[in-house]
DNA sequence: TCTTGTCTACTACGGACAGTAGTACGCGCT
DNA sequence: AGCGCGTACTACTGTCCGTAGTAGACAAGA
């Protein structure tokens, strides 16, 4: 797993918000909290991470910095299939996609299905 | 990136030896060494751990461990596929989807829509 | 039977990454 | 001038992985 957990939940967070909204630390906290019991300085640690990362962006207003994901939760998702198909399978790319299309729930094949034809009519 | 380098490099040996051969230590070693500078039991090593996390399968003859990978690789990078899209997309898999076919290579679209067109006929 | 070579089992260390968080310090407002 | 918020810096821990040595079991040859 790339990221980790608390990452995976603060990015989450970030990518709850309106698209092009920027989120403090403070305002990313006080969501997770409720959930997680976890301080402050932990969650502006691990935003900092990410943001070195180049997962998010971070923009200075003022004092505070503001955070915005660099990019939506699909985009960023389709990179990691991206690199994992890289990473392991050199060759074989087709007979991985392949097996992951046999694998696949009747919805994802109906999603695939559904962008694949969205190429054709663009 | 789950595994790491010379995990990974021990699959790759063991994926690209006949199906459903076994292999010794001694044997991926070899096949290793001209490439990496890495000693019997560092290989030894990796693959005890590639066993205890499931990912080959042991199997004791006379002395010596016989190793075979669980599974193919087009079988694993699937689930690694299917593993990242869960861990990130609890809600939003389509969306990933789209994105990634949205980047997809023409190759990895012929091959996407080629897997479907299988699933259609079967 | 003694020796030597081959395997495994056990142990260990260092670096990276992630979760976790405290402390110190700057800056603006009251 | 002091309080509160926010960041910067630092640090500790656990896990994963690369790396490998050493010890001990055992088989085959001399």
């Amino acid at each position: 797993m790339p990221y980790g957990d608390l990452e995976r939940a603060v990015l989450d967070v970030l990518w709850d918000a309106e698209p092009g909204v920027w989120l403090t630390v403070r305002e990313v906290h006080a969501v997770l909290t409720p959930s997680r019991d976890v301080a402050y300085t932990t969650v502006m640690t691990v935003m900092d991470r990410l943001s070195r990362k180049g997962q998010v962006i971070q923009r200075k207003d003022g004092r505070a910095y503001l955070y915005r994901p660099r990019a939506s939760r699909g985009e960023m998702v389709a990179e990691l299939l991206n690199q994992t198909l890289d990473d392991f399978s050199t060759h074989d790319r087709q007979s991985a996609l392949v097996a992951f299309v046999g694998d696949a729930s009747v919805a994802d094949v109906a999603a695939l299905r559904d962008a694949l034809a969205r190429l054709e009519g663009a």
